[in-house]
RNA sequence: GCCGGGGUGGCGGAAUUGGUAGACGCAAGGGACUUAAAAUCCCUUGGAGCUAUGCUCCGUGUGGGUUCGAUUCCCACCCUCGGCACCA
């Protein structure tokens, strides 16, 4: 007998699907209907590794199992290419991150390749081609034209290491996510995206996508953009025509208001405070600038001479500035109420400022100083005037409604989201169109002059700002409105950007008339189904969501949420631990796929658990599927000269093997339904092991026993397609297993005439007894007393009632 | 601190709407084949006990509860893994 040999046979089948084009996603295809399978595109790091092999295995056998089950299925892949490590490798390898970057791709196409996923090749996106990042230019110039975007200086988490400024959401912990270096504060002119403007939207759509998306996702988007309703009250300088305004979400504890808080970088805080308290407070300011919002830092602050005055009660209240109150949230202003809120509490202890009690619950003591810490929860209201005794959730918004009235309060909201700041210091990016002139000011660049491309010759150091600023010829131009000599923006888009609108370039990717083919994009959209890491929650998925209402708003797409469905896979671990280089604990594809081949690399991984879940590395799981593979193998090898055909099922041994035929594609097709991968490969695992035990003895036994065989095969195609197509040839097929539909089964056939009825005794199992489908209680009962095993659990007790599920238990419960 | 997952054999994991807990695989042990080994095939395998070829009890993180019956539902708690973290 042939050997089962998987590196001889799946570049063999590779070659053929390749040549066939049989993975050519066909646009507009009016017989079937279309399904846009999408995984997350890889970073070209060099190498793939374990959590793309799952990732990239999961998507696959999802696109297969659509193409079994007639759809007409767009299944693309390319690469994310832009970004930092291709910087750092120039530093270290003197290589050009283009040269660096393409190389990678090349190599990563390759081991793609040899594990054998159904990508249309044709499609292959990489977004630092100029083809690629003009068209996110032109959008944003749109976007500045539509007042989406504006460039503001602000206070930025900024990496002195890899020396540009972070996201908030690339800021883990005080530290860059990326290379782990304390990140510092800093004031830099930047571009920002209007995000904020979209916070209602990114929420309230949501429930188009609820039932597709795990629900944990939603949850910690909903976290992040964390909408908050409260008050905007207005407090009177004393002294002077101005107000402050604060933001709170508890208007209730107004009449607890002691002190009012604000940011240290507040602007109008220079020009409010008096004079005797300047210097103090400059020092203050001064010492805050440098170390920035320090998250373990002791509350502290100063008073700046100014008091304002309470609109509830026209009590008269010191301002202080106060390091921790954040100026980019709310007003950068905070009543402060130190018996109901913790960190009031703590300023006011330490500053011996008063506390007053307005919220009164159960054993609270009217006593503050008796407090060891703020009440922050609800109760009734004390010590508030006409509003005492009433409930603290209503008091909040009749006490906003009585100061409406005066001009002085109104309800309002807040987000905890930021504006999404867009610009870097690197060269390895998308260059921001714009132009700064003398006369003009800032200008965006024209779009015929479009792509405004990355210059070749740079020279990277890793050190000192943008590489771009370096660039004369790149940064010297002209205003395209006046002519004059101006200078180009020398920062580039963070790469969230490029992963924000990959999806849609994939249903034209060639097209060169504008950033999509609308009707293709019209035709695919939205994705079906997105497959990829949990890493991903928050911010390349509420990226990608806002810039597909940006574009339906420009006019580009119809589509509001771009991914109907999503599923996040766990991690890859080993030894307890996520699989890096720095804990030695990586398995690196290429040698499993040399070892063993891809159709057992991709068969543990989707064995060994359900997608969500971490995924424990077993190099003894991998030995078991690899024997799996070799068990199939020899079993089809053995009967590949069988052929099937119809037969009257006539007999027992016949009427089992049907049953075990149609029972297993109901399981498998459930089951792939669901996504429940491992459990699809044990049904047809225990399939094997029955069809080893059966033995076809004759003609209609062989014939439906072919039969098996080849239902076999095409359910765990999706999964081993090589080995599939392998011995679906060797049965003698011409056709090709990919091209094959998937196997129906006849309901009826999926149930046998007999069932075992579970008899317990108060609730305890004690016998298991065979009846025919739909016998009845009594039936089942006298069966079931003559059991010795259940007799003796009745002797010398009176049966008080029974429990019947048809076709399934009997409890006999008795006294 | 707040929000959200998750606790099932030696291990990865199965178990429709509450109805036979532990499918499938791994590991382990035993046997067959072989001069031998590998490979393969077959059997055993949650724990404890006993008057042992069968039977009893216990068992899904812990303690309660609802129910004829709970891994599944309810309450309280413990552990663990993520996310957020001065957001007023």
């Amino acid at each position: 007998m042939e050997k089962y040999n998987p590196a001889e046979i799946e570049i063999k089948w590779q070659k053929i699907w390749e040549e066939r084009k049989v993975f050519k996603a066909k646009d507009f295809n009016n017989s079937k209907p279309k399904f846009y399978q999408l995984e997350m595109f890889p970073y070209p790091s060099g190498r793939i590794h374990m959590g793309h092999v799952r990732n990239y295995s999961i998507g696959d056998a999802i696109a297969r199992y659509k193409m079994a089950k007639g759809y007409n299925v767009l299944h693309p892949m390319g690469f994310d290419a832009f970004g930092l490590p291709a910087e750092n490798a120039a530093i270290n390898n003197n290589t050009h991150p283009a040269k660096w970057t393409y190389s990678n791709i090349d190599y990563m196409v390759k081991e793609l390749k040899r594990l054998g996923f159904s990508y249309d090749w044709d499609r292959l996106v990489a977004t630092c081609d100029s083809d690629y990042y003009k068209w996110e230019q032109k959008v944003f110039i749109e976007m500045f034209e539509k007042g989406m975007v504006y460039r503001s200086k602000s206070t930025v988490n900024y990496c002195p290491s890899c020396k540009t400024v972070l996201a908030n959401e690339q800021v883990e912990d005080g530290k860059c996510w990326r290379c782990g270096s304390e990140v510092i504060q800093k004031d830099m002119d930047e571009w920002f995206l209007k995000i904020t403007d979209y916070a209602d939207q990114l929420l309230d759509d949501m429930k188009l996508i609820e039932d597709g998306w795990p629900e944990r996702v939603l949850i910690q988007q909903r976290n992040w953009i964390g909408k908050s309703k409260g008050a905007f009250v207005k407090f009177k300088v004393k002294g002077k025509d101005d107000y402050l305004e604060v933001f709170t979400t508890r208007p209730d504890t107004l009449f607890g208001v002691t002190f009012i808080s604000i940011a240290p970088n507040h602007p109008k805080l220079a020009e409010l405070a008096s004079e005797e308290y300047k210097d103090k407070l400059e020092a203050f300011v001064k010492e805050f600038n440098k170390s920035g919002r320090d998250f373990s830092k002791e509350k502290e602050g100063v008073f700046t001479g100014v008091y304002l005055i309470n609109p509830v009660n026209g009590k008269e209240v010191p301002l202080y500035a106060a390091n921790f109150v954040l100026m980019d949230y709310g007003t950068g202003v905070v009543m402060a109420v130190p018996g109901h809120d913790q960190r009031d509490f703590e300023f006011a202890k330490k500053y011996n400022l008063p506390i007053k009690k307005v919220i009164h619950t159960d054993g609270l003591s009217d006593n503050v100083d008796e407090w060891i810490e703020a009440y922050a929860e609800s109760g009734v209201l004390v010590n508030s005037e006409q509003f005492s005794g009433m409930d603290n959730e209503k008091a909040k918004w009749e006490i906003v409604k009585w100061l409406e009235v005066k001009g002085l309060a109104r309800i309002g909201y807040q987000y905890r989201l930021r504006d999404w700041n867009v610009s870097r210091q690197r060269y390895w990016g998308a260059p921001i169109p714009v132009i700064y002139c003398p006369n003009c000011g800032i200008v965006p660049e024209k779009i015929e002059n479009l792509p405004v491309k990355l210059p070749e010759d740079v020279e990277i150091t890793g050190e000192g700002g943008s590489p771009l600023a370096k660039v004369e010829n790149f940064v010297n131009t002209k205003c395209p409105i006046c002519g004059a000599d101006a200078k180009r923006e020398t920062d580039t888009f963070d790469t969230f950007i490029e992963s924000s609108w990959y999806f849609l370039r994939y249903c034209s990717p060639k097209y060169d008339k504008d950033i999509f083919d609308k009707d293709k994009v019209k035709y695919w959209m939205n994705v079906d189904q997105y497959v990829g890491g949990i890493e991903h929650a928050v911010m390349h998925l509420l990226y990608a969501r806002y810039f597909t209402k940006v574009l339906r708003d420009l006019g580009y797409v119809d589509s509001t949420e771009p991914f109907q469905r999503l599923l996040t896979q766990g991690m890859v671990i080993k030894d307890g631990a996520k699989m890096s280089k720095s804990k030695g604990n990586v398995v690196d594809p290429d040698d499993i796929i040399n070892q063993y081949g891809a159709d057992t690399a991709r068969l543990f991984i989707l064995f060994a658990a359900p997608p969500e879940k971490d995924l424990e590395w077993s190099d003894d799981g991998v030995e078991g599927a690899y024997r799996f593979l070799n068990r199939l193998w020899r079993l089809i090898y053995s009967y590949k000269d069988l052929r099937s055909g119809d037969v009257d099922i006539s007999t027992d041994r016949l009427r089992d093997l049907n049953y075990h035929i149609n029972y297993t594609i109901k399981r498998v097709t459930d089951d792939f339904e669901a996504y429940h991968f491992n459990t699809t490969i044990a049904a047809c695992m225990e399939f094997v092991n029955y069809l080893y035990d059966f033995n076809p003895k004759n003609k209609d036994e062989q014939k439906l026993y072919a039969k098996a065989l080849e239902v076999l095969l095409k359910l765990l195609n999706p999964i081993v397609p090589h080995i599939a197509e392998e011995l679906w040839s060797l049965m003698g097929h011409n056709t090709l297993l990919v091209e094959e539909k998937w196997p129906e089964y006849d309901e009826k056939s999926t149930i046998k005439d007999t069932t075992v009825i579970a008899i317990t005794v108060n609730g305890k199992l004690r016998d298991t007894i065979e009846f025919p489908r739909g016998s009845g209680e009594s039936e089942v009962f006298e069966k079931a007393i003559e059991s010795p095993r259940v007799k003796r659990h009745l002797d010398g007790k009176d049966i008080v009632k029974k429990i019947f599920v048809k076709d399934k238990l009997l409890n006999i419960v008795v006294k």
